[in-house]
DNA sequence: AAAGTAGATTAAAATGATTCTAAACTGTTG
DNA sequence: CAACAGTTTAGAATCATTTTAATCTACTTT
């Protein structure tokens, strides 16, 4: 449990003004044991249920974006019309089960060491990321 | 070149009525020497310049994913709102560069043999996926 | 502590990609 | 050729996301 104060100085060390809003989803965010992944959908619902006052969903989004820039939170490149994030922001990579449209998290240490053998010019690498689509093993 | 008698072919064999349409489809797709990423809209937009007749956008898509279905097209994994296909459906990986929001092809060969060292119980690995976001080099 | 202001929130409207609808059309089979 | 299932179509509907512009609030300056 992370108290809201730590929450006000994480916000205002970022240049974020600590407002109610942002602290509730800061709360609903990272006071959990586990991270997660979810769409704002799904988290408009966390909200929801988890407080009483209601957030307009143009603050979630605004909420969402800003964390992601300021890396508390990684969008998840998925062939969705949907935007999937992950309060786990280190590096890690994912597997995608088709069947149930679910993703799980599939550590750094649990993937050979990628090397790109290939570069453009120009451009640096900013990250590399792996999606494993998995389906129902019907041998 | 490939002539449109074989588009009909490859259609009647998978169980796709080869419309005047559909053929056409196949040919913006298909009758090039290099294989390359598209939106919808960026597909559309290749039907007008190669034809003189309009295909229905709602044409388009149902053909994009019957395409897609039959495995003649594959969708890339973006965190984008719109949907990218490729028509190099062969095992490889991408580049995205973010300043340009550009798909590149990046060889199988280009990057180290990826091995994952967990599984999901009833499940079966149906593709990795590698992508790779690049940034612009202000060094 | 009051005033000023830049940043934040909000409901509602706008946008843009994609899907649906239902009527008209067409390829295929008998 | 008739019949039918599959296909195309324009336009409407849907859904996620962004924009707008008015209101509000956290913070700085006095």
């Amino acid at each position: 449990m992370t108290s809201s104060i730590e929450y006000i100085n994480k916000l205002r060390n970022s240049g974020l003004r600590p407002t109610k809003q942002r602290i509730k989803i800061c709360e609903v965010l990272f006071n959990k044991d586990l991270t997660f992944h979810f769409t704002i959908n799904d988290l408009v619902k966390k909200i929801e249920k988890e407080s009483n006052e209601k957030i307009s969903l143009a603050t979630v989004y605004n909420t969402v974006h800003a964390f992601e820039k300021k890396g508390y939170l990684k969008e998840i490149p998925i062939d969705s019309n949907q935007s999937y994030f992950d309060t786990n922001t280190s590096d890690h990579h994912h597997f995608f089960d088709t069947t149930e449209n679910k993703l799980i998290d599939l550590d750094d240490k649990d993937v050979s060491p990628i090397q790109i053998q290939k570069s453009i010019p120009g451009k640096k690498i900013k990250s590399i990321e792996v999606l494993v689509k998995l389906d129902t093993d019907n041998q």
